[in-house]
RNA sequence: CGGGGUGUAGCGCAGCCCGGUUAGCGCGCUUCGUUCGGGACGAAGAGGUCGGGAGUUCGAAUCUCCCCACCCCGACCA
């Protein structure tokens, strides 16, 4: 493609609402530009590199037997409401305003809506099917570009299975096409165990890339390989064990003193003796939560501990549960239930709320003074903690998540009726899976993995074009003729080439090069080519090179392989 | 939805607090000439409902009110 005929707006300067590297890049490469928040038009540069994603997702899924699909994007709600999904997703759906449609957020309703209508016996069975098409959600705050829109680009595919060993061994499919895929794409990922969320079902696993534009925080040990979604991530803490004289129950007037960080200042004490109190309310029943010191409460453990239909308090709520605000609550005197981390397991000798303002309580000893305390694993785990698996420790950090893979089981053919007949003539819900990738995320993440303070780094599996092609001095025929040379005959060998033929000074053109990205850069210049050689430039190091016109196309080839 | 911020030429910004010529600057764009291996130089140009509406005033980019859009933090999120 010749750049002085191509749509490819670069930007110098660094556009007013990007943030996050990738988004930055995205724009000034000419690859996306926002039509409204969270809505992202492809522009043509950009839009070569959805279709090398979304080829190597085909081939692979293609490669674990899964059939391509393209299902509508406007749905009768009627089908939302078989599954009470319509109201699940609440304000996230796009509803139509002059029919009763909506926009499909996923589709795992319409893929359900074919199987039932065709798959009706276990011979029909197992079933991939996949597509790559435009979601819609109203996310609340889309932000960070293409990494959280209300539009995006999604592949989901769906498994029909007769069996739960089945759904096994399609999850097993998907995982390892997953793999396959990010690999070729060539991304830096991890996987974690997830908690299934609303899509509901057993089980699942989140693809995810580190990244500080990422929404997600995911917990990593790097010498074992654990890594976790925080929400369900456990660590292994040093237990501090009892003291060994209980010491009596003591008030102290500690006036204005809330936090943590306050109470020990003020008493000269470490925060490991502190037991701070939350109020939460289950079932609309208060519920103390005590953490050790700073460490903060996963509402994600909680609610799985108590059972849903958890929220933290008002803090009006607060005075008349316990008599006192925020900051002074404590276990002496509480009626109710009372869990604790298991970090402050049978301790003695902590320090606590006294449930009055301005007064906090010594010497609690929670085997002596807390009757029916429950001990669990509360904790949202922290950076340094130990690695729940090995000797390690983990790292905890923002994550974006690139794909996911669910086992759903019988959660949608049960509430669509989608059932078959085994060999015995018996009826069975179908069991399904459900599996999806962010094809967008996908470019983002690259971006956000490798870029430099020039732009983008692309390999030969994305990138736009695999050689840039620079003709300094465009009004010398004889770099003219030499460019047009170069350009037929790569192009003619299947190498795809972006010709730059513009009339423009050097660095200017070496400058859009740099932040294009492409692998592979050469350049035609005068001197070089009165001795029938140009140079070769290597995005991704930095190296170039002086290649003889003759072998050009021997040595791209070469140096492509391994971009 | 709560908190904070921004909106002036295609892009990046100044001007606003303290109202007063024809609303500036850099980049980009057009034309001509020179230049040509790391975002060239000179000359001449084009391009604006100052986000929208209402108000205050002799006079509003500037002050007041309402609305809209976008960004950041939080809440939410398969």
């Amino acid at each position: 493609m010749r750049f002085s005929k191509s749509f490819i707006p670069t930007l110098k300067e660094i556009p007013n609402d990007a943030v996050v590297q990738s988004h930055i890049l995205m724009l000034r490469a000419g690859l996306v530009r926002m039509v409204s928040a969270g809505i992202y038009s492809f522009l043509p540069l950009g839009y070569r590199v959805v279709r090398k994603v979304s080829e190597i997702i085909r081939e692979e899924m293609n490669a674990i037997g899964g059939q391509e699909f393209h299902l509508p994007a406007l749905n009768p709600k009627e089908i939302w409401e078989e599954t009470n999904r319509a109201e699940a997703f609440g304000d996230t759906l796009f509803h139509i305003k002059n029919r009763d449609y909506v926009l499909a957020p996923t589709h795992e309703e319409i893929m359900t809506f074919h199987a039932r209508n065709v798959v009706k016996s276990y011979k029909d069975m197992p079933q991939i099917w996949y597509q790559i098409q435009t979601k819609f959600r109203n996310e609340p705050r889309p932000r960070s570009g293409v990494i959280r829109g209300r539009q995006f680009l999604m592949k989901d595919a769906y498994s029909f299975d007769i069996s739960w060993e089945g759904l096994d061994v399609s999850y097993e499919l998907h995982d390892k096409a997953y793999r396959k895929i990010f690999d070729r794409c060539g991304l830096n990922y991890f996987v974690v165990g997830a908690s299934s969320g609303a899509m509901g079902g057993t089980g699942s696993e989140e693809f995810m890339v580190k990244s500080p534009a990422g929404e997600d925080t995911a917990a990593y040990c790097e010498s074992c390989g654990y890594a976790a979604n925080v929400e369900v991530a456990a660590s292994r803490v040093n237990m501090i064990g009892r003291d060994s004289v209980s010491k009596e129950i003591y008030e102290i007037h500690t006036p204005n003193v809330k936090s943590i960080d306050e109470l020990t200042e003020f008493l000269k004490i470490e925060e490991t003796v502190c037991a701070k109190s939350r109020i939460y309310i289950h079932n609309g029943q208060p519920v103390l939560i005590f953490m050790q010191g700073n460490d903060e409460v996963n509402e994600s453990k909680l609610e799985k501990y108590l059972g849903s239909n958890v929220r933290p308090a008002h803090p009006e709520e607060l005075l008349e549960i316990t008599g006192a605000d925020a900051g002074s609550i404590g276990p002496i005197g509480f009626k109710g239930r009372i869990v604790s981390d298991l970090k402050l397991k049978d301790r003695n000798n902590l320090f606590s709320g006294a449930n009055k303002n301005d007064y906090h309580i010594g010497g609690i000893d929670f085997k002596r003074d807390v009757k029916n305390i429950e001990y669990a694993d509360l904790r949202i785990v922290q950076s340094g903690e130990g690695c729940p698996n090995c000797d390690n420790s983990l790292e905890v950090f923002p994550a974006i998540e690139l794909g996911h893979i669910f086992k759903l089981g019988t959660k949608y053919s049960d509430s669509m009726d989608a059932k078959f007949l085994d060999e015995k003539g018996e009826e069975h819900p179908i069991i399904m899976g459900s599996y999806g990738i962010g094809v967008e995320r996908v470019i983002a993440c690259f971006i956000e993995q490798r870029h430099d303070d020039k732009g983008i780094i692309w390999n030969k599996a994305l990138a736009p074009f695999d050689v840039h092609l620079i003709g300094l001095n465009m009004k010398k025929a004889e770099i003219v003729d030499a460019c047009e040379k170069i350009y037929n005959e790569l192009n003619k060998q299947g190498i795809e080439v972006l010709f730059d033929d513009r009339d423009a000074a050097a660095g200017f053109k070496f400058n859009d090069a740099d932040l294009l990205g492409m692998p592979l850069q050469i350049v035609i210049g005068e001197k070089k080519l009165k001795e029938n050689m140009c140079e070769v430039k290597v995005r991704r190091t930095g190296e170039r090179f002086d290649v003889g016109l003759n072998n050009l196309e021997q040595k791209v080839n070469e140096r492509l392989v391994n971009l």
